[in-house]
DNA sequence: TCACACTATAGACTATTTGTCAATAGGTAA
DNA sequence: TTACCTATTGACAAATAGTCTATAGTGTGA
């Protein structure tokens, strides 16, 4: 065959927009899962439709791969809590993710630039 | 019990770039598969590393959604192609799409914002 | 005239990511 | 002792993305 697949080879994708959020929250303070539920609505998470696990497996995830680190707090009245906190590995991972985030950001400028170069034949 | 699982909700997510992509460079001038691949270098996309069943794929998906129209043509050399365009729904949906592009840009901004606010603490 | 390259489309399969749902458990207040 | 809130986890299903292979027409050069 003339070349076989090939994907998007190494393009990382827009998505998985909730880890960095969580880091850049961590980075502020440390915090347990419940309470970051509620502060990702600063990043247009609505808390009322956000299902925590989403939240709580993205901290774990992010933990096995070494970004994080967590301790268990009974500190606070109610259920022990898992505290997390960003490591330097964390840091250097979140820089790169702002900096694909910034050029997504010039991707999708592109398109709406496009988009909005080309207008719409029955609205003319 | 209490609530449920509730995921993100009608939360519409950020990817399938792809396909409003497509849409904006067909909404400019009817196309076929094979031309829109290089095309598709505006918005980003390397065409050295984009897989072609990927374009086919999304192109026959917006046509079973009603998006775009095909029709085979000849008229050119070598294997037929299949060119598409725009349909009224797909103008529809595209701008919905695009509407929610400039969300998605002022949410990554927000994030944005709110890393270049915190300085990190190994660098200060 | 055969091999090869290029244009063009399609299908099957795998992997990864997202989203849903249910379970567990400590504490407080009625 | 029931109901409710905080807090975390696991299993599973659905959706999306990525890889690889197959097919086929046309032109070019050995």
């Amino acid at each position: 065959m003339p070349w076989g697949g090939r994907g998007f080879g190494r393009r990382r994708r827009i998505i998985s927009f909730l880890q960095p959020c969580l880091l850049v929250l961590l980075r502020r303070d440390q915090a347990h899962g419940y309470s970051l539920l509620d502060d990702l609505a600063e990043f247009g998470f609505d808390p009322e439709f956000l299902d925590p696990s989403l939240v709580y497996r993205a901290l774990r995830e992010m933990e096995s791969l070494g970004l994080v680190t967590s301790e268990w707090s009974d500190e606070s009245l109610g259920p022990q809590r898992r505290v997390y906190r960003v490591t330097p590995a964390g840091e250097e991972y979140l820089a790169q993710w702002i900096a694909d985030l910034r050029q997504t950001r010039r991707e999708i400028d592109a398109l709406l630039a496009a988009y909005d170069a080309t207008p719409r034949l029955d609205k003319v």
